[in-house]
Order: structure tokens, then sequence, then C-alpha cells
DNA sequence: GTGTTATTTAGAATATTATTCAAAATGTAT
DNA sequence: ATACATTTTGAATAATATTCTAAATAACAC
């Protein structure tokens, strides 16, 4: 047990939904919210951590503020076997590199990258993508503003 | 004042390194690490708060876990006239949402969404999408796995 | 350089919050 | 209904955040 089925009610969902948008929310207000004992939260949210509904908390950053003000998606095709991950596996060691999905039709990657400018990210491609061996060809687009980002899931209300 | 230009230290940089990894971490650990009093720290937290260095706190959900287990990127091409945001505004307002960025090339936007499977994401498109009157066109992207996924942002050593 | 002012930090005191734990309550299965 | 497991409560305690004053440091004018 423990991982892909586990289900959760109420509470959980109402935590969750709380968290989300505030990760340094304490027990005491989502206590209230739910009108039970703080101690019980905790319980909860130790559950939630055990059971990775809960991944991690984090900080969300101001890219701009240290300075990474461009952001790019790039597709890659790969000349991987089926099922080898070897390229994304290398694609998601480079630290700029914030995502990679292994994605349908092509056997491609797409991968969503944050670096300073235009001339970090033609350098990131000639010093970290080019030696990954098995890359064919990539596709870079190149994000001009960014209207919503959120880390935030949709969560059931129940 | 407190906007762009906010030069950032070594000690606001580690302290942004630290939160960005962990939300929860405490003042007296981030004091330890940097060798300095944990009221010092608070001060300096509330400060990159303030000057929206660090933009929230959140929580990092199993999408499996509130059964959001298909991931998508979709293209699309928009009839906005230059500098207009219509379209962008409209696909932000979907909850299932999570990024829209305007992109450079054909007056597009790509958009990453979160459903529970396929036939939630064609509902999705069929209710929410098609609303949107400057849609000309969509291509979509099905990820089959995501091999990366994370928020944080490369931050400079200093 | 000196003096002046503003900003940051340290450290102790206090306020909040997290955590623990035993007992009560609730839920589950037989 | 009984037995067992899980969850919750509420009070006690531990840990942490927060406040505040004085000291230290930095920034700046002269």
């Amino acid at each position: 047990m423990s991982e892909t089925t586990y289900t959760l009610d109420h509470v959980d969902l109402t935590i969750i939904r709380l968290m989300q948008e505030n990760a340094r929310i304490n027990n005491a207000d989502i206590a209230r919210e739910l009108g039970m004992a703080p101690s019980a939260v905790l319980e909860r949210v130790k559950k939630l951590e055990q059971k990775q509904v809960i991944l991690q908390y984090n900080a969300k950053i101001n890219p701009a503020a240290v300075n990474q003000k461009l952001l790019s998606f790039i597709f890659i095709k790969a000349a991987d076997g089926i099922g080898c991950a070897t390229t994304g596996q290398a694609l998601a060691a480079i630290p700029e590199v914030q995502e990679v999905h292994d994605i349908a039709g092509d056997d491609g990657y797409l991968v969503k990258v944050r670096t300073a400018d235009a001339s970090a990210l033609v350098e990131l491609m000639r010093n970290s993508f080019a030696k990954i061996p098995n890359i064919i060809s990539t596709r870079t687009t190149i994000v001009l503003e960014t209207v919503k980002e959120q880390q935030q899931v949709l969560i059931p209300q129940n």
C-alpha cells in the first residue's frame, strides 16, 4: 500500500487546497477552517507527506530577481530506442532545465528552460545540449510574456 | 524603488536557495547555515517577500493523488491584435490551465493543462476553449511521461 | 580622513506555533 | 454487539517566530 491508491477525504482535500496556496500556513489556521484540533491537522499533514501526496514545499522565486529573464520551450527529437530514457535523463541533469516531458508523436521531448537571455540560451545549447549524443534536432520557442504560471493543481471539492 | 532592481547579496541568495528547496525551513536553520542570528534572517525574508523576490510559498501536490493524471501542452493560434491580451487572459481564467505563455512566431500561446484523462481534456476543450472567440486553431501535445518538473530557478552563487 | 545618518544585526524577552502523549471518540470488521 | 484499529482531542511541553533595544555596520556628505 501507500502509493497510488490513497483516498483523500474532505479534510485532506481542504488541507491540500490551503497548503497549495500558502505552504507556511499554520496548523491552527487550517484547524480553524476545518473545525478540528491543530494536533489532528498535524497528523493529517504528516500522513499526506508520507503518502507522497504532498511532495515538497517550495518558495516561488521571481525569475527576474535572479536574472533568469528568458523562458524557452525546446522540442527535442531523439534517437532513443523505445523505453530508453537516456536522453531524458541527460536533459534533466541540466540545472537550467526546469521540465522534461516525454511527448507523444515524434520520439521527442518537450523541455522548459530558463536562462538570463538569448545569448545564455545559445551558450547552454552549445555547451550542454550539444553534448547529449542521441539528440537529432531541436526546435526552440521563445516566450515573450508569461500570462499565467502556477504550480497549483485543481483540487476536487468533495 | 522596490521592484525590478533590487540587488541580492550572498545572504539573500542563500536564503532563496534554501527556501526554494524547503519553504518550511525555520529561521534558526537558515541562520546556522549563514552564521547569523535568526532575527536577522527573519528581517531578510520579510524584505524578500516585500520586494517580490519571493512570490509565494506553495506545497507541491502529486497530480496523480488528486486525479489529474494527464498533462498536455496546447499551442493556440489567436486572432488577437498586437498587444491585445484578451485571449491569454481568457485562457488563464481556466482552472485546469496551469500556464499560459505568449510565444514568439505565429501569434500564438503555449498552454499547459492538467486533466484527469483524455476525455476530460476533450471535454475541457469543448466547454472552455471553444468559448474563447479569437482562437483560430489548436495543436495538442500529450505528455507520456514527465522526467523532470521543478519550479526551482537556478540561483547564482555569488 | 571625520562626523552624521540610515540600515542591518545581535541577543534577550515574549508570543506563537508545533509537537507529544494519554484518553476519548470514531470507525471497521467479524 | 464485541474486539481491534484508526483518528481526534485537549492539555502539557518543546520549538520556533517575533519583537524590540542596543550595538554594529554601512553609506554618504563634507
